[in-house]
DNA sequence: TCCGTAAAATTGTTCGGACAACTATTGTCT
DNA sequence: AGACAATAGTTGTCCGAACAATTTTACGGA
């Protein structure tokens, strides 16, 4: 066995630097989103679901696919389906399947969920201030940086995360 | 074959780096995420429960109080007791409610607890290797320091992650 | 002692997330 | 052309996460 042995008589809290930064960023990743999940209860949105109108927003007039929406999507999400009729149920996109190919369906976003957005802008910045304005612009910059190659070997080689 | 069209014009992705940073926390979160995930599900545990039974090892033989230990866990935890619950009724812990004082249930990890959190140290070892083994011992320092700093602000003066 | 209040934990309920099975549609091979 | 395979999306179902309301217990002041 390879494990190596350390002053080991100071309580150590993890095995192995891996597990610390991975509980590191779990703990972190927690404690800044229940500033967006406050900020998005107040207009009865996810942040998933935001992000599926952020991105969007980003495409149009394009449309998605939306199982191509749903890989470009922050987190998994299994449950495009339910996602999208919560958000065209709201007006806040629309659905489009073409006759010359069933088995597609476009998504699209509409006015009213441009207006969301354009709501949402202001309130989502000071958010994000809160979250995160105490750090420099190199400490973002780096934070930014380590993430990346923190993923790289994980994100598929079409990702647009990558 | 139908694939999406991609807009040429490179467009802006993020409205802020604060923004960026965050998206790109959980993205990272989310990716090393799914490693763990399949890993504990193969021991009907969620990550949430291991990291519940890790504090309590930490602790053995002393005894966490019911929601001490759910200030402690990594991610908030509303729901502690019917997490405790689950793990109770696998005889993974034990709950401890003292007559002198009923108000608090003192929870305790069994011999079974730890036998199962033996059994996991290796593939976790390996699991973690897997998620951030890429990187030099240098970068994951580096990322801890900075993850550390992000969430400075919002960690209470008593908290166990400060 | 009795009452009000705070602390600790539990419970009700709702909702989103996850996995797998399924349907519908299109493309491909012989 | 017909059978089969692959693709795109939907649905069934279960389970954990979240929030609020409730119960139980202890304590402190009038």
């Amino acid at each position: 066995m390879t494990t190596a042995t350390r002053p080991a008589r100071k309580q150590r809290r993890f095995d192995s630097l891996e597990q610390e930064a991975f509980l590191c960023l779990w703990r972190t990743y927690d404690r800044l989103r229940a500033f967006e999940d406050e900020l998005f209860a107040e207009y009865d949105l996810t942040p998933q679901q935001y992000n599926a109108l952020r991105l969007l927003r980003g495409a149009h007039p394009e449309k998605i696919a939306t199982l191509d929406l749903a890989k470009r999507l922050v987190s998994r999400a299994p449950d495009i389906t339910r996602l999208l009729d919560k958000l065209e149920s709201r007006g806040l996109i629309e659905r489009d399947r073409p006759a010359d190919n069933r088995r597609v369906v476009w998504i699209g976003i509409t006015g009213a969920g441009m207006t969301l957005l354009a709501q949402l802008h202001e309130p989502l910045q000071e958010c994000h201030r809160r979250q995160l304005g105490h750090l420099s612009r190199k400490q973002l910059a780096d934070l930014v940086a380590l993430l990346k190659t923190a993923r790289a070997p994980h994100e598929d080689a079409a990702s647009t995360w990558r």
